[in-house]
DNA sequence: AATTAATATTGCAATATTACGATAAAGATA
DNA sequence: TATCTTTATCGTAATATTGCAATATTAATT
């Protein structure tokens, strides 16, 4: 009746799609690209840069910083948040390994 | 009020998001990666395979149909789905770019 | 034409997501 | 301490997703 029946599928098969599902709203892709093009680590001017009202922002955060693809750290003022490199690589590799396993010959 | 603001966004960010979202649910997952391993084109074991009802089933099937992963073609009597290599690859290449793009020198 | 097997569509209920205004909490600054 | 700035949480409304029973459609077989 409604909620995803996780139980009945792998933990890889739970793990991808639970990964996939972060990067699928434009406003994720968008916030994680943009703080990693940040050198320094300063963020939030995201509010105008994404065009979200603060507490949409905040709660998109939220859902990247719960799969582990952030690390936040205080620097004076402002809340930092970074791209958690390892966390990052792990994904990549999971999306990676999800592409290059598919067998092509077929039809 | 709970739609997707998906006109703020750069067209890159929404296709990314999109993609995603085809994978953001486990029986696609598994869906894709049944498909892709059988040699032969004869599919829709799905239902026993997977675990859900056959209505759920084919909406599933239909999402990723939508994003063009699947070809299908009839060969006698059943429906046979194929994974799209073609656009199977340039969904690879999206994701690749993206978590290749990301800037990890910070913090 | 009638039957059978496979797939799609409809309709509906449960749940999840998206968004934002209002408000709270935390820390810096005056 | 009062104020300002930044970020988080709450409450709520709108929308989207998930799942399945019932039913329809499609194509092959009898």
């Amino acid at each position: 009746m409604g909620a995803s029946k996780t139980h009945i599928f792998s933990p890889t098969h739970n793990e991808l799609a639970h990964a996939a599902k972060v990067l699928a709203h434009p406003a994720r892709v968008a916030i994680l690209e943009y703080i990693s093009k940040q050198d320094a680590c300063i963020c939030n001017d995201l509010v105008d840069v994404i065009g979200l009202a603060q507490p949409t922002i905040s709660q998109h955060l939220n859902e990247i910083k719960k799969i582990g693809l952030l690390k936040g750290t205080f620097e004076g003022k402002n809340l930092c948040y970074c791209i958690n490199q390892e966390r990052w690589e792990e994904l990549q590799h999971s999306f990676h390994q999800f592409f290059s396993n598919i067998n092509r010959n077929c039809c």
